[in-house]
DNA sequence: CCCAGATAGCTGTATCGTACAGGTAATTTT
DNA sequence: AAAATTACCTGTACGATACAGCTATCTGGG
């Protein structure tokens, strides 16, 4: 009994270290990746146009929420967004109060373009991996955000 | 033939997706955690405490580049280190430009515990998950950071 | 052995992403 | 209809980072 407490937590301390280690070779990464892809579309721009995508047209603090981030950066994110033509701010018919967010044509094909080159550098950094290994880690990394999300939510 | 690439594509997708997401919620949950565990380190001292323990004490450069950073900011971070207690910086006695970091025994134990103080969040995140599932979960977040770094190095 | 070039570290400056505090306008509650 | 809440925006600040440029030191070819 005492080794099976020991043992859980070994693991959970060795995904700590790896989730740690993924947030900065993920930065990293994508810092490096620049001048390409990634001058394309910062990352707030890149989650914000994916939530979009995903969800459909919502008012800032939607997408605030949705994000956990506060409404004013995403107010921010989507001045520079407009500015850049990738949304339209209208104002929210039901609320005057509000405006509605919509991700135009020209930004949904941006995020697109970036999304495709991320995936493509998955490709590169995960070409030695067997299909079903690929597999194991999308479900696992799925059900970590769950987790990680539901655990957000709930506080 | 083609659906066996079809299929790849989507697995590639679905990772892609999965990363940025548990980027945004990493960021979300060392930033809600805060005024707690994460008000005693932030995130860059963490990792920089973290590396001195693993590898032992070493200059500027080494750590700037083992963690794909800017030897400004490493140089920065120690400064705040350093003030803190954390750190210490003595001259390195084989070339008289560099600067030799040691973690203190305060930077030590002040890591050892938000490491701890995470791990039990992970542990209260992943409460539902059986052992075998959190082993897979460690498994292949370590073989993917193994191929971030590996491509990161290799550029 | 000496100087030219490389390297280690630091400082100045800039950018990005974010938060918090405070303001105004609109909406909802009582 | 007054009070409280909400939605958004703006001012300001901070943390993490990069790049350029500086000084001190080291190193290898003449």
């Amino acid at each position: 009994m005492s080794e099976d407490v020991h043992g859980t937590e070994v693991t959970l301390g060795r995904i700590e270290t790896e989730v740690a280690l993924l947030m900065r070779l993920g930065e990293a990464t994508r810092r490096g990746t620049g001048t390409m892809e990634h001058r394309l579309l910062d990352r707030a721009a890149y989650v914000i146009l994916r939530h979009l995508d995903a969800a459909g047209p919502q008012n800032v603090s939607a997408l605030a929420a949705r994000l956990s981030l506060d409404g004013s950066t995403v107010t921010r994110q989507v001045s520079a967004l407009q500015r850049d033509g990738l949304i339209s701010r209208t104002p929210d018919p039901a609320d005057g109060r509000g405006t509605v967010i919509s991700a135009t044509a020209a930004g949904l094909q941006r995020m697109a373009a970036v999304r495709a080159a991320r995936t493509r550098l998955y490709g590169d950094i995960l070409a030695a991996w067997p299909e079903a290994d690929r597999e194991t880690l999308a479900d696992m990394l799925h059900r970590l955000n769950e987790a990680l999300d539901a655990r957000t939510r709930r506080r």
